[in-house]
DNA sequence: AAAACGGGGAA
DNA sequence: TTCCCAGTTTT
């Protein structure tokens, strides 16, 4: 065995934190762990986790259920493309492979939402097969290891850590040792300030030895994200409020929303965005069924994505309908309760309501 | 190779 | 504020 696996191992036998996925060597498990902690953070997942295992305890059950309940079970966790693509690859796999996840590595990565991470987590993880798992904290841990000067999004790189952590790779062992690297790369190699003084590699580290871990790994540098500015309605008609579905494509996709309309780029000062006459007319333009009685001006919601930035300016009112809309419709409390809305909405909401 | 895709916790 | 996290898919 590498004497780097040897010395991840057995640090990692001593300190190995007790996680509701690593209970189990039950495949479907551990998948839907692997897909909950894409981009989202161990103390984040926990919970949602266990509330998902207690709804869908088994692959049978979660390949049964109803697309719109399976993404209330998400509802809050983001990248909600996620929990569909699981959702489409249980089900075929209850179709194409009797309801058994396939212990291929091959097979496994053809499902929907499953890469070349996730596949070689899975399998390593549950079935013991010697394969590698090169997430971002791989990626961070085997840049400082070894060095790895190249931009740590390049192909190239990826592609040179790829073959270090198969020089290194235990055969036999390689579950417990790609948990062991994002153990180590999220309590000790972490980005800012490393604890290298705790670290069982610094024997073997090439960044340490030059004292120079938080120069890796090497980034370039970030863009700007574009903000977009909206007007956002919070409308009663009686008890319900006036609510829409997003588009099945794109952002958010199929989520529900607060009515909003666009502010445009160019305006002369800040107090456009809380002018309530002006918000007032855009929504009597985009919504001319609706007889707006008076509206006010609620306060500002920022939200920022990945890629872009939401900068919501909120009104509260109350109208009434002269027509039904097919955009626009007015949901109770009760109905309100079993849709899915992104965060922003929920916030403003739960201020409000 | 770059962009799209959510949300939140840490520094 | 800024960063980026147990990534995948599409452009």
């Amino acid at each position: 065995m590498h004497e780097v696996a040897q010395a991840l191992l057995a640090w990692y036998e001593q300190t190995k934190r007790s996680l509701p996925w690593r209970e189990t060597k039950d495949p479907y498990r551990i998948w839907v762990s692997e897909i909950m902690l894409q981009q989202t953070r161990v103390e984040t997942v926990i919970p949602y986790y266990q509330r998902f295992m207690q709804r869908f305890p088994d692959l049978a059950a979660l390949s049964v259920a109803s697309q719109d309940e399976v993404v209330k079970y998400w509802e809050g966790l983001g990248y909600y493309s996620r929990v569909r693509r699981l959702h489409d690859a249980v089900k075929e796999v209850e179709a194409e492979y009797g309801g058994v996840v396939p212990n291929d590595q091959e097979t496994f990565r053809s499902l929907p939402g499953v890469g070349e991470y996730t596949a070689g987590a899975v399998m390593s993880i549950a079935y013991d097969v010697d394969a590698i798992a090169v997430d971002g904290n791989v990626l961070r841990v085997f840049s400082r290891l070894f060095a790895v000067n190249k931009e740590i999004t390049s192909q190239a790189a990826k592609k040179q850590i790829a073959a270090h952590v198969q020089d290194v790779l235990p055969s036999g062992q390689a579950g417990a040792f790609n948990q062991a690297i994002m153990d180590l790369g999220s309590a000790v190699c972490v980005r800012a300030k490393p604890r290298c003084n705790s670290c069982p590699l610094t024997a073997f580290c090439h960044a340490y030895a030059q004292d120079s871990a938080e120069r890796f790994p090497v980034k370039k540098p970030k863009k700007m994200i574009p903000t977009h500015v909206f007007y956002v309605y919070l409308l009663q008609n009686e008890n319900k409020i006036a609510v829409r579905q997003r588009p099945q494509e794109g952002l958010l996709a199929g989520l529900w929303e607060l009515p909003y309309t666009s502010v445009p780029n160019k305006v002369e000062n800040d107090d456009f965005f809380t002018d309530s006459d002006q918000a007032k007319a855009t929504l009597e333009a985009v919504f001319p069924h609706l007889n707006v009685h008076a509206i006010d001006y609620s306060g500002q919601f920022d939200h920022v994505f990945s890629h872009l930035k939401w900068q919501m300016h909120l009104f509260r009112g109350h109208v009434s309908e002269t027509s039904k809309s097919e955009s626009l419709q007015f949901v109770s409390p009760q109905e309100r309760n079993q849709l899915t809305f992104g965060t922003i909405f929920t916030k403003m909401m739960k201020r409000y309501l």
